[in-house]
DNA sequence: GCCTGGTGTGTACGGTTGTTCTTATGGGCA
DNA sequence: TGCCCATAAGAACAACCGTACACACCAGGC
């Protein structure tokens, strides 16, 4: 029994894109464990790749972060300023937020977990407060489209509100709430 | 030389009460560092403790950190609701609620700090979910000595969303339209 | 058809972590 | 007074971490 002087197998090869794999990948495990979670070697495994692929890819753990968490912001800044944009007046705009809210964000809970594991992240890290910041400016903006710019922060703190509490709460509020809210703070 | 059979040197000896100025140093580290960098070691380095201290006082570091969670929420839930015990009516209310936000809270960073980071280790523990829950109902009640339970819990999501837009936002709320934001959601 | 450089792969290293364990010690009760 | 156990102390361990590196491979330009 000589015949088996190769004991590593190497596998699968040519994996164009696997870059952008990556990036999806880490959202994912951020989203089921959490970003104190989302090690080289648990993002690795859920990718299927090997662990030195992450380190060729992006220069550290940091900057895989940030890569993931600027496409969650970009997917989810774009998506709310498409339904701003499509709002014909204020009303309409407040309900389409109360939209936003309930269906996108706390309706998967994907979304909103992403969002609080960025806010807790960004505390600490500069470069991901940097993305933070982004997303905060940009859905502001979004929102001085039908809003005066002191109404608009201040549905922005409310909104930000709701999301942590729907997070956290064991009887969140429900969307017939959420939106009688929203238009006694800016109707 | 071998006059040193003994290199060990056995320093500082009883020292009751240890195990509460543990909690406080706890939530120092929390507050200087992130709940992330609250470990063992650093705990009982800030402390001025061997590291075997911390694990004869408590079982584990999560039991630490709920048990460091759990004085802090007792000593802001208590101040607060001595403000809505002292307000005569619900204007005052608001205005003390106001007080309580831009002077407790966002006032010390410190406080300000602690709820983030107790929010965001909330989100992945058990034991710290229990904790926020009871933080949240607490204040919620607090808050039903002048508001109807709908406008409370309204109110409680804005507290919320202000706190965490304070903690990360470049340019945060000043305290008169904190105040100003409270009236028209609540007045 | 070669050659080459970007890509893929596996392993190793130094450091940190939570937790366990053995040993010392002295304050307070019998 | 003398003993004893709750407390204090420090070393040790296995697991896991980010990162570095040496080597294998193959698609595409010559």
């Amino acid at each position: 029994m000589s015949a088996a002087p190769v004991p590593a197998r190497r596998a699968r090869r040519h994996d164009p894109g696997r870059r952008d794999r990556l990036v999806d990948t880490t959202l994912d495990v951020i989203a089921a464990q959490g970003v104190a979670a989302a090690t080289h070697r648990a993002i690795a495994r859920a990718a299927d790749v090997p662990l030195g692929s992450l380190t060729y890819h992006f220069g550290s753990l940091t900057e895989l972060l940030a890569a993931a968490f600027t496409r969650h912001v970009e997917t989810v800044a774009e998506r709310f300023d498409e339904r701003m944009r499509a709002a014909p007046d204020r009303a309409a705009a407040l309900d389409a937020l109360a939209g936003h809210l309930t269906g996108d964000l706390l309706g998967s809970s994907r979304d909103l977990v992403l969002a609080v594991e960025l806010y807790v992240a960004a505390a600490r890290n500069p470069a991901l407060r940097a993305v933070t910041q982004d997303w905060m400016s940009r859905s502001r903006r979004s929102l001085e489209r039908h809003l005066d710019p002191v109404t608009a922060r201040e549905v922005d703190a409310l909104v930000e509100g709701l999301v942590l509490h729907s997070a956290l709460s064991t009887d969140p509020m429900d969307a017939a709430q959420i939106r009688s809210a929203l238009h006694r703070l800016a109707g």
